[in-house]
DNA sequence: ATGCCGGGTCCTACCCGA
């Protein structure tokens, strides 16, 4: 089973790069952040030409997300449960497929809109750990993957990469993150990778990727029986170097 | 030291990302 997850920083951008991806590297299912448009302008034909059904949470402008999957599946919730009702940012979609629960996410990166917006952030990972505890607790198997706006470790990022007070490495974000490990979730990238950087991610600017000055903030942490069969898991660093990239590039966990 | 890049949108100056 072949799990991949991948910020596109827009579909209509990036609609040629996800279709050449597909191709090669045939993942059974593929959960895309950062979509950037209305469920209706997403080319889910273009991907259903390549054996790929579609689900999409589309918001205009911002956030947007989406999942294609190349064996059926039911869609469980297109939105993160307990939120505020009145939640209009598309983040949040959750599959299950072969009785496999599988979520993909975009978590907030907590660095607009002030404290408030870091609030919300960190709300959300709150509202995240609590739908994680109950399929624990409902002894689903489950991963959530997605990109978590989080550098779980000061390895996690390059040396000046981030300010300390940055959103994505504030003890308060980290503390949520690793209370999700302490659940009994399994960092599956980590696992695979015990040392070093493996990162996810290289800003636009300042030559980042020529540097190779980035971060790992795009993760997928497996419920305890799926770590079992955890064989490989990483990012696809090539991506980065193609035409018009995204800043993000696929990340990939394979189970047995 | 963030807004240098690169998306988005009230089409063009401004918001947002990490």
């Amino acid at each position: 089973m072949k799990i991949a997850t991948w910020n596109v920083n827009s579909i209509r951008q990036r609609e040629s790069h996800v279709q050449r991806w597909l191709e090669t590297n045939q993942p059974d299912v593929l959960f895309l952040q950062e979509i950037k448009c209305e469920t209706a302008a997403f080319p889910a034909l273009a991907f259903h030409a390549l054996g790929y059904n579609a689900d999409v949470v589309g918001q205009k402008s911002y956030n947007g997300v989406a999942v294609l999957g190349r064996k059926p599946f039911t869609v469980i919730h297109r939105g993160l449960p307990g939120l505020a009702e009145d939640d209009a940012q598309a983040r949040y979609i959750e599959i299950e497929m072969d009785g496999v629960t599988m979520i993909g996410i975009y978590l907030p990166n907590g660095n607009s809109r002030g404290e408030e917006g870091y609030a919300y952030k960190l709300a959300w990972m709150d509202r995240l750990a609590d739908r994680a505890q109950a399929l624990l607790d409902a002894d689903q198997d489950f991963v959530i993957t997605g990109d978590f706006n989080v550098c779980p470790t000061d390895v996690d990022f390059a040396p000046g990469a981030l300010p300390s007070t940055d959103a994505l490495v504030r003890p308060e974000t980290r503390d949520r993150y690793r209370r999700m490990l302490w659940m009994g979730l399994t960092d599956a990238v980590r696992a695979v990778h015990p040392q070093g950087p493996v990162y996810t991610f290289w800003d636009y600017q300042a030559g980042a990727w020529q540097r190779d000055s980035g971060l790992r903030i795009d993760h997928a942490l497996l419920s305890p029986v799926l770590a079992e069969r955890l064989v490989s898991a990483g990012p696809d660093r090539n991506e980065r170097d193609q035409p018009q990239p995204s800043d993000h590039v696929p990340v990939v966990t394979i189970l047995a």
